[in-house]
DNA sequence: ACATCCTGCTTACGCGAGTAACCGGCACGT
DNA sequence: ACGTGCCGGTTACTCGCGTAAGCAGGATGT
């Protein structure tokens, strides 16, 4: 334990030991010279804090021993419920009350270093992005996890390379990663971090992992539900809005893809980026582009692009229809209303349940295709 | 290390040993037996995975010793670029080498144990916000803290109370606590954390909490500069939007508290919840109320209102001018565009600046006032 | 009277990594 | 021939915790 005075109960020096045991540590010196005494045993309230003081050391479960007057084996048995060992319920209260003043909360490192395994669920997060949609998906994630035990982790990675953000996280060890397709794994990623003990790896996003288990979320769907949609309504000629922004090709091609996958749809795509005055640039070349209707990407470029088309005098939809996606509240108070794609991502119990099963019967790596549905919901706009 | 056969350099028996060293450690098997074989030096390409194969283990730094001929100490040395230590090339280059091959990867829980203390700052979360402007000051401490090496968790605490949740955090020793008012702390709480090592509790909200370093974000201002602005346009009868959705009012609060401060205004609180229906219902009877001016809580509840308001035949500004706070971008989309207060929080750097002297040089919990400025921005609702 | 079983603990060990202290050689000075 | 010093490592110990195995001592069985 450590090399200051402690009370060294005189154990029988001629014990029957059957292994030859000197057990002297020759109480060698090392550098982290802490616990110099006692934690003081009294003085249950925190200290003023004595000006450049050195920090009282943190109590472990050797201090709750040591005021219980008891092992720490027993100690540990007791805080951790062990139903297997017989512990008299006097001791167990004499624990518990030490551990009470002392203030004692155990060390997660500790712990994982004997346990061999965390419970760690890392959610790697590079941006933190606003949507309500990925909000509420965000938290769902979060309680289901929590109520199957696990520990979620959001580790920012902002900057990182693939490999170095894989090794970073393998550092934790946790059990399962789930990548929310902010970060681009490549498959040697993947290797990394199963090496290091993860027995799931998720990506979410447009494109599959190999050997990881993908959620492939097919944004074609949206594209496709938004040009189906418009050409029901008698459009061919579509715009379908690219955003200018970096970071979201991920999402904005297979948009566009989806989009042009519709029969009788003639799609043009269209660079935009989310400023007033790209909007108002795009609007006033609009006629020359001869289309009669566009995707906006999402709401909030679809918000954007309206007000620019109203401020050029461009009727919607009579002139120009207007499709956006997400379907933000702020959308339905515009005039027209906005007509918008629903998405539909897989639940958070879903995945929990995923990584779940994975951790416990080691589920095969494989791609999960389908998980978003689209839907388009008209309004005004349309 | 373990009792597998491993290669047990033949050491020379009779060394010169000066203390009585028997170190048999009785080859004890305790449950985590893991280690079976060498972690098969060879084949560097991830195999298919057998079916029901025990995973193979996970790397350790005595791996990569065995590999390089060398002993742990070296390998510690070279991966972690002790200066002090002399080296020679040849034997570093081993050392990395047949890291490189295992996929070594330090094992975080048996560093910050052995070390004593971690670098972790810790961000509860507790369901993460959506605001682009909370989302950018997320994205800048995080970048600034990792500058300064500090490890950044946002940990979801969701549904905890903040005595549990104060024991959560306080399991992974972190260094630094910042908490974004989510969660409400106590001073025993506060308490807990310095107890478990973290060298600074910090608390960003509306109220300051004792114990802890705290930046007092005055929300009061927001509703001031609302407030004084709808005044000096001449309004005097002033409805100031409550929200009624949970977990606002220790913002919503100090925002009506800071609109009653301002002379000249005559402030009147208006509940409405966070959809049309609610904002339609408060525009119904708005008439009778007798207010010429809505100060709205924030942009999201401003449009709201704005639309209600338009639909029932209110004239805006004429009728009643509005104002939000936020300045998101699709407020400026509106007609007639939305006013709105601009809040200046304190930045991300200026965050981590004070994490880290708080870390380095132990400075004294205080609490600050001031950081928070909030100005209009008139447009055309006002 | 002595073996046997239960109860209620304690003792010993290792998880993986960092580091102070030690130590065998070789080169060099005297 | 022998101390001295440097180089290039190695050995031993420790961090806090969980848990298998051991072990007194009282109760019970024969």
């Amino acid at each position: 334990m450590s090399q200051s005075p402690k009370p060294q109960r005189p154990t029988d020096p001629a014990k029957a030991a059957p292994s030859p045991k000197p057990s002297a540590p020759s109480a060698r010196s090392s550098e982290p010279s802490r616990r110099s005494s006692e934690p003081s045993p009294r003085s249950s309230e925190p200290s003023p804090r004595s000006p450049e003081a050195p920090p009282p050391p943190v109590p472990t479960s050797a201090d709750v021993a040591r005021l219980a007057g008891v092992s720490r084996a027993t100690v540990s048995y007791v805080l951790n419920n062990a139903a297997a060992v017989r512990i008299s319920e006097p001791t167990r209260r004499k624990v518990r009350e030490a551990a009470e003043e002392l203030g004692y909360v155990p060390h997660a490192a500790a712990r994982t270093l004997r346990a061999g395994h965390t419970r760690i669920v890392l959610l790697p997060t590079s941006h933190v992005p606003a949507g309500p949609l990925y909000s509420a998906f965000l938290d769902d994630l979060q309680w289901a996890l929590r109520r199957l035990d696990y520990t979620v982790v959001q580790y920012g990675s902002l900057g990182l390379s693939g490999d170095q953000a894989a090794r970073a996280w393998a550092e934790l060890r946790p059990v399962a990663v789930i990548s929310l397709g902010e970060i681009v794994l490549s498959a040697r990623n993947v290797a990394t971090l199963e090496r290091a003990g993860a027995k799931a790896v998720i990506t979410l996003g447009p494109v599959g992992v190999p050997g990881a288990h993908a959620l492939v979320l097919d944004q074609g769907e949206v594209g496709a539900a938004a040009a189906l949609h418009l050409v029901e309504r008698g459009h061919r000629r579509i715009g379908v809005v690219v955003p200018e922004e970096p970071g979201l090709e991920l999402f904005s091609a297979p948009r566009l893809a989806g989009a042009r996958s519709v029969a009788g749809a003639e799609v043009e795509p269209v660079p935009l980026a989310r400023t007033e005055e790209s909007a108002g640039r795009l609007a006033r070349r609009w006629r020359s582009l001869g289309l009669d209707a566009v995707y906006a990407y999402n709401d909030e470029y679809a918000m954007l692009l309206m007000r620019a088309f109203q401020d050029e005098g461009l009727r919607i939809p009579g002139d120009v229809a207007v499709i956006g996606a997400d379907d933000l509240l702020l959308g339905r108070l515009l005039r027209p209303r906005l007509s918008t794609v629903r998405i539909q991502m897989p639940t958070g119990d879903y995945l929990a349940a995923l990584v779940d099963r994975a951790v416990r019967e080691g589920a095969e790596p494989a791609e999960r295709h389908g998980l978003m549905a689209a839907s388009a919901i008209p309004r005004e706009s349309t």
